[in-house]
DNA sequence: AACTATTCATAAAT
DNA sequence: TATTTATGAATAGTT
């Protein structure tokens, strides 16, 4: 620039940096100005100078809806954070991450969270109770699945007991034979209790 | 700048606007940089192009951070439902909420789209049900609403063609005595086919 | 803050 | 898309 050309490096002149932050700070947001103009461009700005000072720019509407947008846009393509001893940012970062992924998850049930469907139109409701009615039959014949896995189960175990209730009263009936006894118990076959327990769930 | 002042004013030729916003936002960018390293200052800067683009940058520390600092120096808050003033405690708890909401939401889906049960347990399924029946109960009530819109608007213009269908009436019978002819239309009404349209959906 | 002398940025052409 | 060039804009140092 004037006089000699200018090393980009902290200049270490209080007075002259600070006038340089001056000049350059109207010349940068001067720039972003003409920038969003000329190329229908949003731009966001902001400047904190060495002390802690706030300067800042939104071209178009608010800071805070450009800050919004940058996070929807940015929340998609997530980029690994290094840093992770500042809680507070990690926090926020997660909890946008959080909510971009139940947006996603909503909009493919978007009408069954959506709490009121007061702004859908009656065909977008009847496709929806449709749709519900289909999984809920679906639902309904996994369960009925697993019903019947699960009697097919106990059959088997009934199965099972029966041989082993007919070994032992067989058993029985050959002790007593042998012990010339009189059959005492031998109408009454031993309780099968199975029977009443297989359709209990 | 080159060949010709120019005025700060939309570029309307697009091949034009392209090529001065990819020269000017590196030019801008390269300020921000400058600035930042002369004067010891912190920038952010978001360019969003008019197809919604982003292109950013942050001098020190992430953008996150700057945003965060923005946030803190300006007193606002991101979101509106996440309050600044509470950050580590509710931050946590919103998290594992919105978490759980994930997981119902995606074992939901999953299965849902998913078609057939995957490792869905009795219990779940049972759950999953009673949440879609409910549902659907929202999904019945809210047509039923629309319905009774529907026919509530349809009585108004029933009653409005009806008046309107009497006035007639009235005027043609007036004219016919008057003009002194034989009534000749008088004992039959003119068709009110509103009625039979109250119903069609 | 105002003023130059210079360097920088960049619009248009290539 | 990259390079060139002419010219307006920005600005460092001075006053």
């Amino acid at each position: 620039m004037a006089r000699g050309k200018v090393q980009i490096k902290r200049i270490e002149n209080l007075v002259h940096r600070q006038v340089t932050f001056c000049k350059r700070r109207a010349g940068f947001l001067k720039k972003a100005k003409e920038l969003s103009v000329l190329c229908d461009a949003e731009i966001g700005v902001f400047i904190f100078s060495a002390h802690g000072k706030l300067y800042e720019l939104a071209t178009k509407g608010s800071m805070q809806g450009l800050i919004e947008r940058y996070m929807k846009t940015t929340g998609g393509s997530l980029q690994p954070d290094l840093s992770k001893e500042t809680q507070p940012l990690d926090a926020i970062e997660e909890i946008n991450m959080l909510k971009k992924e139940i947006e996603i998850l909503q909009k493919g049930v978007r009408y069954l969270l959506g709490g009121r469907s007061e702004e859908m139109t009656m065909d977008e409701l009847l496709i929806l109770e449709k749709n519900l009615e289909i999984w809920i039959c679906h639902i309904r014949s996994t369960k009925m699945e697993i019903l019947f896995k699960e009697i097919q189960l106990l059959r088997r175990k009934e199965e099972i007991l029966k041989d082993a209730n007919q070994y032992l009263k067989d058993k029985i009936e050959d002790t007593v034979e042998i012990s010339n006894f009189a059959p005492m118990t031998t109408n009454t076959p031993y309780p099968l209790t199975i029977q009443n327990e297989i359709f209990e769930f």
